[in-house]
DNA sequence: GTCTATAAATAGATAGAC
DNA sequence: GTCTATCTATTTATAGAC
């Protein structure tokens, strides 16, 4: 299955404008966003956002979703891989760390949704959530019917591993924000000793 | 020292104000309320709510002022205390979660401003998260010494604690949400689980 | 596809009577 | 301490010219 594009690469203003939402999205959520603020960041009219997408919350949903749906798609390719189950474990932490990366937007935005109750996402965006969960799920059953892992509630496994993944990503953004504005800097943490540190965590929480 | 109140207990308009404030705040953010929203929920007219706080900036501040001076205070106690360092992490542990269960609105609050990067927070304010974390560093740092730990980022071990914790205190506030609205139930994990799985993934982690 | 202008609703905040 | 009424600014969204 090719990998499903939400934003299509040959719309300049729609790419312009889907680009800018999710920085400002990211930045300050939802409601802190105006449709004014995502035109002037992405040189556009404010008319074109309506032109291109529906109104703010479908603007806010595609923007969402895209990133779901990509993170999804990768770790279903994890799960369905012919690795040993520890194996999968890193690379998923891994890919997380990667993703988070390539989107800075997604942990930040993520957080917010989910400590809010996601009252912007619709059924087919909670459906998203749901599938990296499944695939999560589906690598920590495997791991157990093997003897890999010990028997946890696959919530609690999940939680303890994008948990705090999530919050060292958020605290990335803050960081740069601090840099921005010239105030003493948070002790940083590379990308490389947060997945090596998530992985050796995610490994000692399920040794049998 | 006594415990230090923000809410003076004997003002029933202003408590009324906080209250409302507080539960509104954590279920949809700063931007997310009106001040309106508050008065309505409060039962108080909204031209009290600038008699008794400045704004409606300010009573936000007072609402996180509250929960971190709680909990600044709780963990310092912990590190003082004379219990082995062990048991001074289980001791957090379990006490994040009650402080979770007794304000259930400071988990996702303390999840927006950390994603969002802040915004709302003064210095005063930032101080007193950062008292949290001193407090927890202190722990850390004393069972290191003492070879009960090994040696770990403390901001990685912080983050790798509260993280989990947080987001499962999250979702709690969005099972009840879904039960009000009659949807699908998520799995429920008990409080006494998931304080037994914060220490032992705690300990697991730490472990020399 | 892109712009200007504006409608319609809602927000934070305050003045002033009681 | 409490309420009514209102001011001002901002927001989402659209109509209509080009």
């Amino acid at each position: 299955m090719p990998p499903r594009k939400v934003t299509t690469a040959a719309i300049p203003t729609r790419d312009a404008v889907f680009q800018s939402a999710a920085t400002l999205f990211s930045a300050t959520g939802f409601d802190g966003v105006s449709v004014d603020d995502i035109a002037a960041r992405a040189g556009v009219n404010k008319a074109m956002i309506y032109y291109h997408f529906t109104d703010k919350i479908a603007l806010y949903r595609s923007v969402v979703a895209d990133m779901l749906i990509a993170v999804g798609e990768k770790v279903a390719a994890i799960a369905d891989s012919p690795l040993a189950p520890l194996e999968k474990l890193d690379r998923f932490v891994e890919m997380f760390v990667r993703m988070a990366d390539a989107r800075p937007w997604f942990p930040t935005l993520m957080m917010r949704e989910i400590s809010e109750g996601a009252p912007h996402l619709d059924l087919d965006t909670l459906g998203h959530i749901r599938s990296v969960f499944l695939g999560f799920a589906r690598i920590l059953k495997e791991g157990e019917a093997a003897g890999s892992f010990r028997a946890i509630p696959p919530i609690l496994a999940y939680t303890s591993i994008i948990g705090p993944l999530m919050m060292n990503a958020a605290r990335e953004r803050i960081a740069e924000k601090r840099e921005r504005q010239h105030l003493p800097m948070l002790v940083q943490v590379s990308h490389e000793d947060l997945i090596a540190h998530g992985q050796d965590t995610a490994r000692r929480m399920l040794a049998p």
